[in-house]
DNA sequence: TATATATAGTTAATATATAAACAATACATA
DNA sequence: TATGTATTGTTTATATATTAACTATATATA
């Protein structure tokens, strides 16, 4: 099924290089909305699951700072505000301070985040597994190398 | 590079099949960036600019209406609402009436719509070509295919 | 014809995202 | 040390997205 098809188009897409774009964005956007649906029933959005799995994996003493949340999560810091806040609320996170900078705020998962996290956690893994099984490994490693030099060659003029 | 760095991760990512669904968010996350960037100067969103492509590049008699907009554009249609309601207010759009059905309401370009367009389009299909001009058009292609088919995947099992 | 069902667009509540401006704090250097 | 600069988190204004509920209209069928 083209792209055309699955937008409903009904002419063709003019350019090469631009339905390449599409094509990665439309997946891109389609993944994340399977992520939203698959989480809804855990009472997470696929940011809040981005926060506690990177609380989970990629914390130093189980913690990171607002910033480098942004950072991990490629969203201005200003987003990470409201998102804590959220999440504090519905008692997934805690923030936590730093007695060396009095900047800092820390992030830190409570128990709940922990439970809850492990649960959609599971689920969202293996549907994932399910969807990329179609391709054999040596087709995902060649996507991924190919979608590693687009976005490399984004970069390489944009001095951000 | 690899994702693990340009998230600034501290450790691997676990799960081949979750690092290949990242690469493709990531990578249609910061090409929907890079539009946003690129779009700016003209006083147009991402989302603006593709109701305009379409209007021109994908309407019958220049004209789409509401509904058939969001399914083109993957979002809900009282998306659309907010969207024209804001292209209206600076002059890009405007909306006219079907007089076969009185529900429906068409979109339609305005000249200032259609000048703006001219404009945004030169530049950002150059980048776009900049951007893809990475990839050797046989990678395109299979690029294309490999995505089309997680895609295929992710419908296979959902009955939305 | 009358009634049930479907469709188009809007509204409201909520979540996520941006950029810009700001306060508090930390750091670097003259 | 004093001053300028950078960083962290927050706030505000704005744009985009979702779902659910609603109105108006059209269509299908009993």
């Amino acid at each position: 099924m083209s792209l055309q098809d699955e937008l409903g188009f009904i002419k063709p897409i003019e350019n090469k290089a631009n339905e390449a774009v599409l094509n990665i964005i439309l997946s891109g956007t389609l993944l994340a909305k399977e992520g939203q649906r698959v989480f809804r029933p855990f009472g997470l959005t696929l940011a809040q699951f981005n926060v506690l799995i990177l609380l989970k994996r990629q914390s130093v003493n189980g913690r990171i700072n607002q910033t480098t949340l942004g950072k991990m999560m490629l969203v201005n810091r200003s987003n990470i505000t409201g998102l804590v806040d959220r999440m504090e609320e519905s008692g997934l996170v805690r923030r936590t301070d730093d007695p060396e900078d009095r900047r800092v705020h820390y992030v830190e998962m409570t128990d709940e985040g922990s439970r809850v996290l492990e649960k959609a956690h599971k689920v969202y893994y293996s549907r994932i597994e399910e969807i990329m099984s179609v391709l054999p490994e040596n087709d995902r490693k060649l996507l991924s190398s190919m979608l590693e030099s687009v976005r490399m060659q984004l970069r390489w003029n944009v001095k951000k």
